[in-house]
DNA sequence: CAAAAATTGTTGCAAATGCAACAGAATTTA
DNA sequence: TAAATTCTGTTGCATTTGCAACAATTTTTG
């Protein structure tokens, strides 16, 4: 994502874009107008956030440096409002689709790249996606842990991987119950799959 | 997505593009390589396909006419082979993303438009899985029944919803086992929640 | 450094879910 | 149109899961 830095600079050259900085604990943006608005997280950390009909706080989604979100990505309506919450202290570049998928005239070399690099961004959104539905569409515990330890493994070549957040992020992000995720980790232990310590996990298959 | 016959007849100006046939029951695509091939149905309809270890058939994903699909959306090295099966004949446009994405020096308009096309394309996947990962999110089968309909009724601005694929498929989509879907519509319709009839669902809240 | 907050680890229990199996209806295919 | 296949609807039962609650540890914050 080299072509980032080029691309922050040259904002506004042809499309109207804005650079913002959040300090940890402000609200990005909200998902409620139609705007198809697009962020790129250049720097921080940021969760989608929504709190549910009984007022508990759902993480939704969860954003790191280069990711890429916004309105534009989300289905119209939601019944609750959506919003993306400042984990740590975040740069942002904001831009509406539409501007820049219409607005150049003058076919400049900087709208062809921010358009190749929006491409290669959304690309990469898709792929983490997959993955996410994949693991998600396993029917029990012990197969979703095992789908996401694989895939993790996988990425890193290596059968020692470290679960890059905590515990109950991680129950979280696989949509399961904590205590029995923790409960399930303690069988395959047990039962001789995998061993751990802490965050770090090592497959023994 | 009216633009897209125009992309079709032009293809080849500049990218390296096929347009090919399926007849039902074929093999569009297997995804092993990483070849970042990306695929666009034209017309008919195909599933996206892994036999797990035990030989089951698992159905990761449908598409119809104007889905994009393709090597290039999933993480590197599933484990498992998947490949892409035409449930009815088939038109597909392939390509490579590397072709569309870099290779075009002269600066064409045609390219401009297939990029833009793919955008759009590609922003519509992330949309649909964004709702596909909002419901997987929810931990009841009862909670992903009545997210679903939730989208469909606001898709439709009704309260009065079909389902767009048989029951046994729907299961499949919420990642639940059909006879306990089956039993949860039946509660459901007991505690006046919804009416049903066939796959027609009427949102009685 | 002390207090507060978050995370980990654990358990009992009730509820939800998957599994297996079956019959009848509807749809597709030859 | 007859046969084959797929889909719907249902049930009993074993297993998995979520929920609630708590203590111990670790991390963060003022």
């Amino acid at each position: 994502m080299d072509n980032l830095d080029l691309i922050k600079d040259m904002a506004d050259n042809c499309v109207k874009m804005q650079k913002k900085s959040f300090s940890k604990g402000s609200i990005i943006t909200t998902y409620i107008e139609k705007r198809r608005q697009i962020c790129i997280l250049l720097s921080g950390k940021a969760d989608l956030i929504r709190y549910d009909f009984n007022g508990n706080k759902d993480i939704i989604d969860r954003f790191n440096a280069n990711d890429i979100f916004g309105e534009a990505f989300y289905p119209v309506n939601t019944n609750n409002e959506l919003f993306v919450l400042a984990t740590e202290d975040c740069e942002v570049l904001l831009f509406l689709y539409d501007d820049v998928h219409v607005k150049c005239k003058n076919n400049c070399k900087f709208h062809a790249s921010l358009i190749s690099l929006l491409l290669e961004l959304i690309l990469n959104k898709v792929v983490h996606q997959n993955a996410r539905i994949e693991i998600l569409s396993k029917r029990t515990i012990r197969e979703k842990l095992l789908s996401y330890f694989s895939i993790l493994s996988v990425k890193s070549f290596s059968k020692n991987i470290t679960v890059p957040f905590s515990l109950t992020t991680l129950a979280d992000y696989l949509s399961v119950d904590r205590s029995a995720m923790m409960r399930e980790i303690k069988s395959l232990i047990d039962e001789g799959f995998i061993s751990k310590n802490g965050n770090k996990i090592r497959l023994l298959y």
